[in-house]
Order: structure tokens, then C-alpha cells, then sequence
DNA sequence: GTCTATATATAGATAGAC
DNA sequence: GTCTATCTATATATAGAC
């Protein structure tokens, strides 16, 4: 009967999917513990809160990428000295795809999270992430920032943001937007194609010239 | 006493501003009604209902936009038959600005709005703007297609919906950015600034060669 | 740790007087 | 068209038996 993990995982497997595609506040505890075939008490026993459920939901995925995607920028900076964005920003697509190891449509399930965590919840999941995990955010800063180094540090707040919304609304409605990709240009498309297209896109746009 | 607009605007004036600010499934009736000083039953028996109520609010904003930035597009097309995707993109500032005479505030909320609508909303919204919109969407398509001809068609269809997220996710945290950049960086950022600091890094973006 | 039952809050919507 | 009062549904959270 190992078949049945523990109650606090089967909440967590539940509750990711269900966040990830639905969004937070659309997704009840009702929903997420009858999908997790366990009891509706047990979600405030084992998490004490909705809040801190999307907070473990969240956690367990960033406390396994953030020291992956480090450790991969880091090596690559030094093998080499001159990495070009293209290079930084592909370096993250491993650790990226690893999660899909971690868990069936893991890498999918994260980046619509880490969507979802920006845009729905006012601010508080933002805090969150940068203050957890605020030593490897400084760390891919600067691996951006050394690799264009003639855009200014206030230019560059502006354009890793808009890269992050980039990144994070394509993942937040990849579902629709492969699936009408699907229908209108019959390719098929996986979360890595989808990942590969937008790296060209962002590095180019994190790169241009500022126009004075 | 011309001071006090009629219920129905009312509640419009009052629901934009929360929804554009909270997210529509944050923001309850009660809110809006209390905020605009009307009758909580007064929204059922203006709009039916709430989900009709998202919709007259982005109608609003939809009906004038839509056709002023079509305007624009076409007008410059006339004018120069080889304009550039920055020229494109560009185009759609004075329009977008025009809406802050519509309305206080009337380009950012628009535009978080937007963002808010392609975000939560599963699906609803994005099928109200397609179908309703979808003449002015395709004019758009074209215009920036034509702009940039050695991108084929299914790669657009990325880049488009790259930079619709862009756009969309940098507005609906638009509050929050310059916040921050105003304490880190000490310079003011308004939203006009924010939209001309984006224009590049999408029609860098958009245009960059497609690697094989 | 897990269950049932329930407390408590808040939501959208509506009936019916005025 | 606007009001009060209320219905109904659904949410999070918890008390207390097992």
C-alpha cells in the first residue's frame, strides 16, 4: 500500500495542481482536499492556514530550483567569463526542466504558480519570495547585469520586470496559448518549445541599446 | 447638484478603480456599492449581474480605445508605408494617454484592468475581447506583422502574446514597481514614462531574428 | 492524526415595500 | 429606480469525539 503518500503531500500535490491551473482564490480547501481524497480538517491541522498552504505550496518548489539555478549560473560564469544573456538565460532552462523530474508537469505546475503568486495575491507572496530567496535573486541580477553591462542598473530594474511578466503571464495561460497555437498553426508545442522561443524574445529586449 | 453622477456610473467609476486595484475576484459588491454611496441591490438591477458588471467596465474603456487606436494605425500606414515596429508601437501611446482625459487615472487603470481580465477571468474575458474586439485585434496583427516580414506567422503568434504579457503584467504591478524604483533608484517614474521604456524592449523583442 | 459537526464570515442574488 | 431585509450558497476555520 505504498501507493498512498501521507496526508501533508497528497494536500500539497492536490493543492499545487489545482493552484497553478485555477488560480489561489479561485480554489477552496473544499476542492482541494476532495481531490486529495482526505479530510477538510486535516488542511488547517497539517498548514494551519490557506495562506501558509499556497506559502509550502510555493516553497517546495522554489527550495528545490533557487540553489539548482544558482549552482548553474555560477558554474557557467566560470567556465566562462564573457556568458552573453542568451547564455545566462538558457543556463536556467535545466534546472527549469529538472522539475519535471521532481513531478509529473513539474516545470509547467512551477511557472504558473510563480504567475499566479505575482499577479493574484496583493504583494504578499512578492514579499515572500524576495525575502526568502532574496541571496539568489541578487545573485541572477548580477549575472544579467554583468552580461549587458552598458544598461544602466535603473534600466535594467525595469527590463528584468518586464521580463519576468513576460515569463510569468506566457506560463500563468500556457495552457490556452499552446492550445491555440495547436489549432491554428498545427504544431505541437511542449513546455520546453515554449521556453526555447521566449528566451530569443527576452534577451534581445533586456539587451537594446536605451534610446536617449 | 450636478455633482452626483447617476447610479449606473456611479457604480462604474467606483468598480474600476477596485477592480483595476484588487483584482475582480477580491473586490465584492458590497465594496463597490459602499464605495459608491448607491444601494448594494442597485447593481443587480443595473447590470444583472457581477460578471456582467466586468464586462460593462471593460466595455467602457474598449469602446473608445479600440476604434482611437485603430484611427492611429491606419493614419500612420497612409502616411509612411514602411513604418518601423517602434513607429507601430509608438502609435498606440497617444491613444492610451487620451484615456487619462477620459478619466483620472484613466490609462493605468485601463491597462491593469486588462491585465487583470486576461489573467483571472479563465477564459470568459479573453473570449468577450476576441469576439467583440477581434476586427481591431486583427488590424493590429497585421500592422505589426507587415513591420516585421521575415518573421513567420506562428513565431508572431508567440511574440504577440510575449508581449501582450509584457505589457499586461508590468501595468497590473505597475503601483508597485514605481514604488520601487522611485525608493531605489530616486527618480519618478509616470506611467507615460513607463510606457516609452517599454516600447523598445518589445520591438526588440518582436523583431529579433529567428534562430534555427 | 483523522473524523464529524458546526461556528462564523462573507459572498452574490432577489423579493417586495416604497 | 431605490430601499430594507433576507435567501441561499459557499468559504475558512475550529471544537471535540474517536
Amino acid at each position: 500500500m505504498a501507493n498512498r503518500a501521507d496526508t501533508k503531500t497528497r494536500i500539497l500535490d492536490a493543492a499545487e495542481k489545482l493552484f497553478a491551473e485555477r488560480g489561489f482564490s479561485e480554489t477552496s480547501l473544499r476542492l482541494i482536499t476532495s481531490k486529495a481524497e482526505v479530510n477538510l480538517a486535516s488542511v488547517n491541522y497539517h498548514f494551519g492556514s490557506k495562506k501558509e498552504l499556497i506559502r509550502a505550496v510555493l516553497a517546495r518548489y522554489l527550495d528545490v530550483f533557487m540553489p539548482m539555478a544558482a549552482d548553474a549560473i555560477v558554474s557557467i560564469r566560470g567556465q566562462n567569463k564573457d556568458a552573453s544573456l542568451d547564455d545566462i538565460f538558457s543556463t536556467l532552462v535545466t534546472p527549469l526542466l529538472e522539475l519535471n523530474s521532481l513531478r509529473t508537469e513539474g516545470t509547467t505546475t512551477f511557472l504558473q504558480l510563480l504567475g499566479r503568486g505575482y499577479i493574484e495575491s496583493q504583494g504578499h507572496l512578492r514579499w515572500f519570495i524576495t525575502t526568502h530567496y532574496g541571496e539568489y535573486l541578487r545573485l541572477f541580477v548580477k549575472a544579467v547585469s554583468d552580461s549587458a553591462p552598458h544598461i544602466p542598473a535603473a534600466e535594467m530594474f525595469w527590463r528584468l520586470h518586464f521580463t519576468l511578466g513576460t515569463v510569468v503571464f506566457t506560463m500563468a495561460s500556457s495552457d490556452a496559448l499552446t492550445e491555440i497555437a495547436e489549432a491554428d498553426f498545427g504544431e505541437h508545442y511542449d513546455i520546453e518549445a515554449v521556453i526555447r522561443k521566449v528566451i530569443p524574445y527576452l534577451s534581445a529586449g533586456v539587451a537594446v541599446p536605451v534610446t536617449t
